[in-house]
DNA sequence: GAAGAGAGCGCC
DNA sequence: AAAGGGCGCTCTCTTC
């Protein structure tokens, strides 16, 4: 008789249920790699809510600690089940993984901190995560706006009050303290471990303090978030950016060091050069207002110069009046080489195995989007980017998106024909060939009318730029150099061209003000820090944040997906500019990261506005440096001053 | 002498 | 009455 086959069993470890209790009693201190399994696999059959984390240092041990608090919710409320590894022993970090790859909110109160920590050690980013501070930050975000500094001016009361709270805010709203004490989780500022060979239960407490202050807070802070609308937008972008920008600061950007020593040599050559000729000239000390007050009425040109009450000599002045005197190129030039010389990149010290690691600043601004400082690598100046080099077999490219705010202005202000004109292709050709139609030949292509009639497509620009910023009439005029009533009456011409969006930017701004902010496409508000009428620096921040905001959210999301999708070819981010991303890729692989990079930032538009058919430009010509193509614009333009000789 | 405000440069 | 949105950085001038 035939025996009945039997199932096969595979052979599984026996895994019993670890007692919570256990673990919830005390701080669990974990240095071998028999707690590391234990810490992970209990965390594995826990039904968590999320898991708040931080890192410390002991200071005089050298040895790092990573603080783990994992929460879950029973009938009776919270239960915090709190660790704190001991990093010393490197051989069983790689055990710790599996924590990180669980699918659950990992929260902490500096996020990049923490992931630079993991990082260092080898490990990997959990993927969902919760930064406290980045939620303070877009909770109060414009409240505490320098602008409002001004505002008050005639109130000493409030102006005083408005600086204090100014002053609190940047060094005590966004803190951990801080931001406990207004959701009353419990929390004490220790400042730092005394170390010990051992630890004791008095550092534990310590140790673990932020990681279950931060877990402590998440709760109260997405109910929060949720009641002001801000939850969606905290959670699809800017978390998930907080790892993308971590990412790009923790590699950083290669520099030619070699080519960053002479460029500094070469530019204090022209500095003395420079100052030696205007000093030949009675300009001994080019920044001294008083002395080219001086210098100028003794040409008889000083009246040019008149602004307001005093005297201007600023760069948009000085350009428009060089062709009156060569002194007024020359002194244009010796500010700029100051300026270069002035840049942080130029710095040796900030160079750490031949890369700068420059701080991005997540919500650095009031609008959304980032700022960057030692150095301020998106503000830095054109003719110094080709110090930034790839690594040996990498390719350094550039993707821009075209006219991406004007494309935004028009879907969010819903302006038919402005959208229409977006999507034909260069915005401002399109704006001529109709505004201008009675002195343009019919049927111009982009290329000609860029070419043949630069001057109605510069119209266009400015009359583009000064929706896009509040421009009034006086501004326009400075800029354009034309009489105030030309400008306006052009002005309103242009507006007839958009009745929809003319309509719109007079309604939704006032209708922002009452509700006291204005918002983005995701919901990001940027919040006045008055009540009342708005003034007329308000309004125009009330209009155009729904543009640069929501320009800048899309491009988060973009790069979010880029950061992750260019883990397959080796890619990184080194540099998000506002509208174009840097990245570094293998050179085998340069073309194509750059094509995926188009149609990441392209798809994610349309994405947010359907309507919109946006475009952006590949530049991997020269992929040896950064600045799209041209390795030497700082030797072209040296040798133009070469040639101006101004004595 | 330190700190703050403003001007002026660069970037988008 | 001011007059273009958002920044970082350095310098000068003023104020305490």
């Amino acid at each position: 008789m035939l025996e009945k086959p039997r199932p096969v069993v595979l052979a599984r470890p026996l895994l019993l249920p670890k007692d919570p209790k256990y673990f919830s009693e005390s701080i669990q201190y974990v240095n071998n790699s028999s707690g590391i399994e234990r810490l992970v696999e209990f965390a594995q059959q826990r039904p968590l809510s999320h898991i708040g984390f931080d890192t410390d240092l002991m200071v005089q041990g050298h040895s790092q600690l990573l603080s783990i608090s994992m929460v879950e919710l029973q009938g009776d409320g919270l239960h915090i089940y709190n660790f704190v590894i001991d990093l010393r022993g490197k051989e069983y970090l790689g055990n710790l993984q599996p924590l990180f790859d669980l699918s659950v909110c990992f929260v902490s109160h500096n996020l990049k901190r923490v992931l630079f920590f993991l990082w260092e050690y080898g490990l990997s980013a959990p993927a969902i995560v919760w930064d406290t501070s980045i939620n303070e930050k877009v909770l109060h975000l414009g409240k505490n706006n320098i602008g409002y500094l001004r505002s008050s001016k005639e109130d000493l009361c409030s102006q005083i009050r408005a600086k204090a709270d100014k002053k609190a805010t940047d060094q005590f709203q966004l803190s951990l303290l801080g931001t406990c004490q207004r959701y009353g989780v419990p929390y004490r500022d220790y400042q730092c471990i005394a170390s010990l060979s051992k630890l004791n239960q008095f550092q534990l407490d310590i140790a673990i303090e932020d990681a279950r202050a931060a877990a402590r807070l998440y709760l109260p802070q997405v109910n929060i978030a949720a009641q002001h609308g801000l939850l969606h937008h905290l959670t699809t972008v800017e978390m998930p950016w907080a790892i993308t920008n971590a990412k790009i600061q923790w590699k950083g950007v290669k520099i030619d060091c070699a080519k960053r020593d002479d460029t500094f040599q070469i530019l204090q050559a022209y500095q003395s050069m420079l100052e030696d000729q205007l000093s030949q000239l009675g300009i001994n000390d080019h920044r001294n207002n008083d002395q080219l007050i001086t210098y100028f009425n003794n040409l008889g040109l000083l009246h040019l110069f008149k602004k307001n009450d005093g005297y201007s000599f600023d760069h948009d002045q000085l350009k428009q009046l060089q062709s009156h005197h060569p002194t007024i190129k020359a002194l244009r030039n010796l500010r700029r080489i100051s300026s270069l010389l002035d840049d942080k990149i130029l710095m040796p010290e900030l160079v750490k195995n031949g890369r700068i690691q420059p701080n991005h600043i997540q919500l650095g601004t009031d609008t959304g989007r980032q700022t960057s400082e030692y150095p301020n690598i998106l503000g830095m100046d054109a003719l110094l980017r080709p110090l930034i080099i790839p690594e040996v077999g990498y390719g350094i490219g550039e993707v821009d998106w075209s006219q991406n705010e004007i494309g935004i202005a028009a879907a969010i202000y819903g302006d038919e024909t402005l959208i229409k004109m977006f999507n034909t292709g260069d915005v401002y050709s399109a704006m001529a060939r109709h505004f201008f139609v009675k002195e343009l030949p019919e049927d111009l292509t982009d290329q000609e009318l860029k070419d043949k009639y630069p001057n109605y497509r510069k119209i266009m620009k400015e009359c583009t730029l000064g929706i896009l910023y509040g421009m009034t009439p006086y501004g326009l005029a400075a800029k354009l150099n034309i009489k105030e009533w030309v400008a306006k009456s052009l002005q309103a011409r242009f507006f007839e061209m958009f009745p929809q969006l003319q309509l719109q930017l007079q309604r939704l701004p006032k209708l922002s003000a009452i509700r006291g902010y204005a918002t983005t496409i995701s919901g990001l508000r940027r919040n006045r820090g008055i009540i009342g009428p708005p003034t007329n620096w308000e309004l125009n921040w009330l209009s155009n944040h729904p543009i640069q905001g929501s320009a800048a959210v899309i491009f988060k999301v973009a790069g979010n997906r880029l950061a992750k999708l260019y883990e397959r070819y080796d890619a990184h981010l080194i540099i998000p500019l506002h509208d174009s991303f840097v990245f570094e890729a293998p050179l085998n692989h340069l073309k194509v990261v750059a094509e995926l990079t188009e149609r990441v930032m392209c798809e994610a538009v349309q994405e947010y506005f359907p309507m919109l058919k946006p475009k952006a430009e590949i530049n991997i010509s020269n992929p040896d440096c950064w600045n799209k193509g041209d390795l030497d614009p700082l030797g072209k333009w040296l040798a133009k001053i070469l040639e101006s000789k101004l004595i």
